[in-house]
DNA sequence: CTGCAGTTGTGATTCCAATCACATCCTAAC
DNA sequence: GTTAGGATGTGATTGGAATCACAACTGCAG
């Protein structure tokens, strides 16, 4: 997939047409028509990252909503002593960074790309008006904030009361509902995080990470080749660390 | 403080007037003028609970927003050996059961009354209207859901990083944020919860949360005084237990 | 007042998981 | 290929906090 942002559009002067495309992925803009989304695309900039840029950081003041074209960030808070938690990781066609936006507060979080990544970026101004242009939106982002309280919530039960297989189980079904491949009941991850972010997912140690990661191969729940971790039943694997 | 719902209001034939008050302090509805407050509180009804009632219920399909006119709830999920987690406390101005009711996925916790309570309650297609017809009413929302997620973030890092004490600690930060009463650098925390609540919010046990509260006690960070608790310096308390 | 259920204080014990300490394995660069 | 730095596997040790077990206190009901 090589980019041919060279090609003329056919209806109008400006170099969008076959930008607009990865708007559509992203939820909040999904409802919009063509006309709308490419005016959106004219609203915001593009901008490539390195794998390790930093691309907001914590405390600052900045704001500007970011949706992902391509590659994957981690967001991450972390402690005085250097340790970090893994908020979320996002990757294309998710976005982040309107939170302090929404509230006009300071970032309370720091956001990583962890491969090299682009990214499109709107201004606060520009987001605000497009949230009063099209209500739409504002609906979209609400559902879209709303299933991210889900998914907190979720991950506070699982620190509170599991022990530590079940956060690190926890942590590998979060990541097959967000990137796995379902088929007939088994789940394919493809490209793992690093068992250090596993880790700072589960609220554990990498150690740990690896003791689980091969207890869970032992118990036949999953098995991992390379990179590409199998569930083999994701329900009862569910159901066992609920 | 007696009900007076039987005073018969000056200009409508609805028996609302003084009832629009309590909704002045819903955060979601404050920027509304008094004629739309009558009629969204028209929209709805009230509801008395006793305490130990539940409100909502996990895993109901049932969808309503709750505004609290006064009392006390608690949002917890449970495990299935019955341990829970609180993910939070509110009280009079403060609503929940807007999740389900933006997505329409099922209930992911279950509400309680800590103690006899009056809330307001909207049907979800009322309440989708009030979206629609205020959009007011849904950025409001938005910034709410922000600040919820927010706080679940900073829930999620302190459950992640910190030992007991970091975590009894930040419990107790929490709860001067949101009903400590401040006074020359010190907090107030009137009516605190039982130390197995506590627990629940800090994902410790009942025992480490009284040990702990001796702990701070004894090193003069905070004393305790019947059911009121002070945070002698909120800012050195915080600063070292970040 | 008496009693009882709910709450809290505190020791003793146990055990899970963090940490320390290396060995090993990878892969990516040279 | 060789090498180096990152990533992972695994034992040994330690420590923090859960759990167990009661005692003490509190308030409310009768």
């Amino acid at each position: 997939m090589e980019e041919t942002s060279q090609t003329v559009p056919a209806t109008s002067s400006s170099p969008a047409k076959e930008e607009v495309g990865f708007l559509r992925n992203v939820p909040i803009f999904a409802d919009l028509d063509d006309g709308d989304l490419e005016k959106v695309v004219r609203l915001g900039t593009r901008k490539k990252y390195k794998r390790g840029n930093i691309i907001v950081l914590e405390q600052e003041a900045g704001a500007a909503l970011f949706a992902i074209i391509s590659g994957k960030v981690k967001v991450v808070r972390t402690d005085e002593d250097g340790r970090e938690v893994i908020l979320s990781i996002f990757g294309p066609g998710e976005f982040f960074g309107e939170m302090s936006l929404l509230d006009g507060l300071e970032r309370s979080a720091t956001v990583v790309a962890t491969v090299k990544s682009e990214l499109f970026m709107i201004h606060r101004r520009e987001f605000l008006e497009l949230l009063h242009t099209y209500p739409k939106v504002a609906i979209a982002l609400l559902a879209e904030l709303t299933m991210r309280l889900r998914k907190a919530d979720a991950l506070i039960k699982s620190l509170s009361l599991k022990d530590a297989a079940g956060r690190v189980a926890n942590v590998l079904l979060m990541l097959a509902d967000d990137i796995g491949v379902f088929r007939k009941g088994k789940v394919e991850i493809d490209d793992m995080p690093l068992q250090q972010d596993i880790a700072n997912m589960a609220g554990t140690s990498r150690e740990t990470v690896s003791r689980m990661l091969h207890q869970f191969i032992r118990q036949g729940h999953v098995s991992l080749v390379g990179n590409k971790l199998t569930i083999h039943n994701y329900e009862a694997f569910r159901k066992e660390f609920s």
